[in-house]
DNA sequence: ATGGCGCATGGAATGCGA
């Protein structure tokens, strides 16, 4: 089974990367971020022509998450139960047999502002919530742009913001992984200065400036099925890219 | 020291991302 996360900042505008994407890597589950459209503008004909089944959960301008699937979602769940925020920035569903939960973490802005403290909100509850969902689900991946490098190694060493490493997020990122995920993208060795996002100025995807901020946690099944786990950088090299590149991992038998 | 690009909205200039 083949997951894969990618934050494509429009989906209108990045569709066609999407369908090239999927028809060359052909993963079982494709986790979407940053739709930026309304549902009633959703793609579905054509992610269906490509043989995917997708469930959404749009907004006009911003956020919006989406799961595409070879096969069907159940259970789907939009929004943190729990959690009321009127900002579309998670979407859940069983498909075949996993629990897959796709997120849109906020960005935070600057340490200790509201948007910060809406980030560190968000993340409360979605770790609240994922420790009772996964006494149901012992498959469960949790994927998307987590807006958190965990550590030093995951932003490039001229990083000099403090937002996506302080203190306070990467203790957020290890109250996810307590719960019994891990990284699949550390159970394997990678290449020093692995990131999945570059800023589109200064050149910085050339310069390989970026930070390591998506990811894809698996809970203790899926991780000891966990074949491999790798960023692809090759849609970044495209015209009109999205600033992400996808994470994708393998789960055998 | 700042902003540097891209996208959306709306039809210019601004908010936002990370």
């Amino acid at each position: 089974m083949k997951l894969a996360t990618w934050n494509v900042n429009s989906l209108k505008v990045r569709l066609p990367h999407v369908l090239d994407w999927l028809a060359r890597e052909q993963p079982d589950v494709l986790c979407l971020q940053e739709l930026k459209l309304e549902d009633k503008s959703f793609p579905t004909a054509e992610i269906e022509a490509a043989g995917y089944r997708p469930v959404f959960s749009g907004q006009k301008t911003y956020n919006g998450v989406a799961i595409l699937s070879r096969q069907p979602a159940s259970d789907v769940v939009c929004g943190t139960p729990g959690f009321a925020d009127e900002q579309k920035r998670l979407i859940a569903a069983t498909i075949d047999g996993v629990r897959i939960v796709c997120g849109y973490f906020p960005n935070g802005q600057a340490v200790g502002s509201d948007k910060f403290i809406y980030k560190m909100a968000w993340l409360q509850a979605l770790t609240a919530w994922l420790k009772t969902e996964l006494t149901q689900h012992p498959k469960l991946a949790l994927l998307g742009d987590y807006n958190i490098a965990p550590e030093d190694r995951d932003a490039h060493p001229d990083w000099k913001e403090e937002i996506h490493v302080s203190p306070a997020e990467r203790e957020a990122f290890q109250a996810l992984t307590a719960l019994g995920l891990s990284d699949a993208f550390r159970l394997f060795p990678q290449a020093d200065k692995s990131f999945s996002w570059w800023d589109y100025r200064m050149m910085a995807f050339r310069r390989n400036f970026g930070l390591r901020i998506d990811h894809i946690l698996l809970s203790a099944p899926l991780t000891a099925a966990c074949k491999s786990c790798v960023v692809d950088k090759a849609p970044r090299a495209l015209e009109r890219p999205s600033d992400h590149a996808p994470v994708v991992v393998e789960l055998g038998a």
